[in-house]
DNA sequence: TCCGTATATCGATGAACGTCGATGCAAGTA
DNA sequence: TACTTGCATCGACGTTCATCGATATACGGA
């Protein structure tokens, strides 16, 4: 099985793929959209993406994230990298802070190979 | 921890929600959301609901699906029934064959909740 | 009615995951 | 230099997951 933390290659992500409903994909396609998609599959990791994505500026630092989503800092810490290592955020350290940012298209690389149409 | 077997309101991934960028999901939808996301992300989950998609009537029975994934029938069986709980997929038995079917609209209904547009 | 075939369910096993408290580490401040 | 603050890493714990072999079930054919 392949690990969560394992480190992806972002690029692979944007360049890849028919959509997966109009021929069989392969087994390694199957196991890269695989390991972005379970990034996504949480509930706290939804959620932070989301309060990344709509803040202002698009940038939230850790402190701004914790009270937010209820969890322990060290947990909400551990989402960040998990998402961050399947690119779909990047961080960038200001002082004593760091602040994530959403990568445009992480996204859509991603709903791009789940397109029914 | 909401558990992937757990059975899913179908008809409110239809009808649900902003996209995730827009503004922060909350902690309902986030769940719900990671629940299908979470069905998704698996390599041989995400084979079986494309071979399936890209079958000649857009049908496959079980015994179509084991050998190209390549996992035992009852490995087989049971992604079937975790993505058939997810509402991906339909099952209809036909003698002793049991035929599996893409839902439609079921995987546009999650990417448009992933939308950044 | 008995047999073979197709599929689902059961029970077990090892691996991966989410979470936390404790600790480490940098950077700013007095 | 010592203290504080923000964040990451570590180690541990309980839960969930993917997978399999064995078994159950249901159907069609002889």
């Amino acid at each position: 099985m392949v690990q969560l933390l394992e480190v992806i290659d972002v690029s692979a992500g944007a360049t890849c793929c028919a959509p997966l409903v109009k021929e069989p994909l392969s087994q390694q396609d199957a196991g890269r959209l695989a390991v972005r998609l379970k990034a996504l599959a949480d509930p706290a990791r939804l959620r932070l993406l989301s309060i990344v994505a709509s803040s202002s500026d698009q940038e939230a630092c850790v402190c701004d994230l914790i009270k937010p989503i209820g969890l322990s800092q060290p947990t909400v810490s551990h989402h960040l990298k998990v998402l961050t290592a399947a690119g779909f955020l990047t961080r960038s350290q200001r002082g004593t802070w760091a602040y994530y940012r959403l990568i445009p298209e992480a996204l859509s690389s991603v709903t791009r190979m789940l397109e029914t149409a």
